[in-house]
DNA sequence: TCGGGTATGATCGTCTACGGTATTCCATCT
DNA sequence: AGATGGAATACCGTAGACGATCATACCCGA
């Protein structure tokens, strides 16, 4: 079923992204090309497309001649991001409810005890978990598309994420809107499963709003 | 104000990418790196680092160690495209329509006119200023994602207009869509322009769903 | 005749090496 | 101080090579 041949580009891809999202790669500073290849062991033709894979994700930004920098965050950009989030999740995960096999059902499930499990490990991976999470939710609705860009969102919302939410307080609140929600989910409770999930895009946001407030 | 400099991988995915709309590149064939390289006259280095970002895209697929290849259309994409461009793009160009300069509404008049003018010559001709023109409506919002997606989604769909859309009875009922909804935008009418949108992307989908019925 | 294994050729993915060029920064000069 | 010039750095693109992999056609044996 799954394609177990995977090129090092797309390796490479997925292993610079999370270095971009756990600060690994801090903010606004270029990326060495020579010097990150030959870090990961590799030469710089997959780092290449891999970047410009990136960049065209939106964690990224290209000068030409200067090189790839990693995209400074801004307030306004989750405000967009949210924006976006909330026009398309809760309706995609909604309809995926009422279409879900036992399969996905199955999978979501497993993503729902994962992210519940590692809720006491560190935020980072929290944050994985709780992306891999959300596009379980979405991904039975067989819409590659929607799909791809839900990821593409909570990809780029994750950054803030990690980086600005304490998990202190939100734990608890996230545990339960999580478990309310995926309830709700495996009900195919269409018009619940949107109001929930809206409103936990908005909680987060919400969240993130008044740390950034303080932060910068 | 604007940056000329540009490095070749991205001039080059943009004739690439008009390649695959027009369908010079045919719909499901795999493209031929080496051959199309020197068809291009340039290296394989910056052709393949286009073709990664059209993958990101979704315009292309790649098979790992058998190539890119042109992503095939299906009805199904259709209705998934128009879906988010109705659950983003009407929103989106009511806000920009409130926020617009004076310069970027000189911009969308320049591109209204240009999309006018083009009505007479060929479909693939017509179908990118129309992008142009839907894109000169979001803009002004100055969200940079959101009109990077209002433009990935624009593209996506051109493909299915120019495949599948006869000129005939279509042009007369968009031209007077286009120009009611640029009324509504000029005079920051959001409600309208919201409403104009939201019926126009309709209009579209509707003509390529009777379109599709009968081609398949 | 037909199925399965195998040879073959085409193409991809990646590496290495190299040169041109744009950018940056610093020293020097006026 | 500000402008000029030049060296250092890094990016961008080219060229060629090579192994790996896929598709096809062929061959052979049952």
């Amino acid at each position: 079923m799954s394609i177990v041949v995977r090129t090092l580009s797309d390796r490479v891809f997925e292993v610079v992204r999370e270095q971009i999202l756990n600060g690994r790669l801090p903010n606004g500073e270029p990326i060495r090309q020579d010097a990150l290849a030959s870090e990961l062991g590799i030469s710089k033709i997959p780092l290449r497309e891999a970047l410009a894979r990136l960049e065209q994700e939106g964690l990224l930004i290209n000068h030409p001649n200067r090189g790839y920098y990693v995209q400074p965050m801004s307030r306004a950009q989750v405000d967009e991001i949210y924006a976006l989030r909330l026009s398309i999740e809760p309706a995609a995960a909604a309809y995926a409810a009422s279409v879900a096999t036992e399969e996905d059902r199955a999978n979501a499930t497993r993503a729902f005890r994962a992210l519940d499990t590692a809720a006491h490990s560190n935020l980072a991976d929290v944050a994985v978990r709780n992306r891999e999470f959300h596009i379980a939710l979405v991904e039975p609705g067989r819409r590659a598309l929607t799909t791809q860009l839900v990821e593409r969102l909570a990809v780029l919302a994750e950054r803030y994420v990690i980086a600005h939410l304490e998990p202190a307080g939100r734990d608890a609140r996230a545990h339960v809107e999580h478990q309310a929600l995926f309830n709700a989910w495996l009900e195919r409770d269409k018009r619940k499963v949107e109001k929930l999930l809206k409103e936990h895009i908005q909680g987060t946001l919400k969240d993130l709003r008044a740390q950034l407030k303080d932060a910068g």
